[in-house]
DNA sequence: GTCTATACGTGGATAGAC
DNA sequence: GTCTATCCACGTATAGAC
């Protein structure tokens, strides 16, 4: 599977994010037309995006988000009770993508190398699609007891895969914990350094391929 | 070779960074006597990097670290002219760290293998031996230029010799980039996720043997 | 729904005693 | 060299007009 047909299977937009986070936090946001809202929620996490890139989430001032956005420090806090409160609800929100994306795909396919290289490379996809959202997740959230239970459970995915191909002979024996770890580093530094793949000019499908081939040179018997 | 050697080999110690810096700067650091500077130094060290590891050096206050060295307010602005330039301080050296071994290494051994496991290996193994100033650097530098132009250096090395290994008919032949940057990747996995391989109890050397095997598998002809 | 004006607290930094 | 006390700016958050 490429990059392209990815994108239109799974067919969620930033629009379609923003309206979920809307709806999952209607109580606290004191906006009451839809449109509105979305549009400017879109808005505000384009710009705790764009900021935080540059210099992290703590740093960035209600008054750099307000400049950005074009709204006023008001208006901003009509869209969440507080600093505090925008950065739980972002960060929700990314583990919520990446958890539905996992499951969904970690379903298709039977055997294990197909199974393998679909989860591989469907992460890999998703964070290309979501890419401020898992940049931001894995920045500003490391300690979060919740965002190292997430990482166990993705993680915990591969390793199956890669047991039921060792007892199926498809893969060899070894540390598939420590195997499966690896693999979910790689992939996150594609999210990671995002500047250093534009500036070597390598594509999605390029790095996925990339990795997908290092896997199977090491896994397959 | 093994992190034991290693450390035997490559024998410095916090207190001896700590008094590198002191040198270093002793044009801004109010303190005279060497061993008192050292010593406070490398409490302030290690505070700091206690206190971002949870919560970033941003979000620490100057009074979190007065708390936590048990200094108060007025002793630290001693040892460094505001919080930025003890943030510049801490960079600088942690750059410095990196860059002087990987230099060493690169410089021995001659065959294209044995000289791609060994600069593969010390990395790590020196990523484990000043693994706070590895963590800080990386999560508290991302976007500094200075940080990126070392990321191309250090990558730089590998690609070197990926590209001397294929034409001695060593290695595959690929795109040596990426694989140089993937490689990169995996090593710095080890200090970014210290809480997995302890949870895993996966030691040093399980994890760097497993990083040149899965290195091998893809790249020897 | 959005704005401006403003209150209030926190945090970086310094002065000056010891 | 280290401390306490204090200054001042900046940043979060709210009130209330439009």
């Amino acid at each position: 599977m490429e990059f392209k047909e990815f994108t239109k299977i799974y067919e969620v937009s930033n629009q379609d994010i923003s309206r979920e986070v809307y709806r999952n936090n209607q109580n606290t946001i004191r906006i009451k037309k839809e449109i509105t809202a979305v549009n400017n929620l879109e808005k505000i996490f384009n710009a705790v995006f764009y900021i935080s890139y540059k210099k992290g989430f703590q740093a960035m001032s209600m008054r750099d988000l307000s400049q950005k956005t074009g709204m006023s420090l008001g208006s901003l806090y009509a869209y969440f009770k507080g600093k505090n409160d925008l950065l739980g609800i972002i960060q929700t929100q990314g583990w919520a993508i990446i958890k539905k994306d996992i499951e969904q795909v970690s379903k298709s396919h039977e055997a294990p190398l197909e199974k393998l290289k679909a989860v591989i490379k469907a992460h890999i996809f998703l964070s290309e699609l979501f890419r401020p959202w898992f940049f931001f997740t894995f920045m500003e959230a490391r300690n979060i007891a919740a965002v190292k239970s997430m990482e166990d459970h993705t993680q915990k995915i591969l390793t199956d895969i890669l047991v039921a191909g060792e007892k199926q002979d498809v893969f060899k024996p070894g540390n598939h914990h420590l195997t499966a770890s690896i693999i979910k580093a790689m992939q996150q530094e594609w999210y990671l350094k995002q500047w250093k793949y534009k500036k070597l000019n390598v594509s999605v499908d390029q790095f996925a391929d990339h990795l997908v081939g290092m896997v199977e040179a090491f896994c397959l018997v």
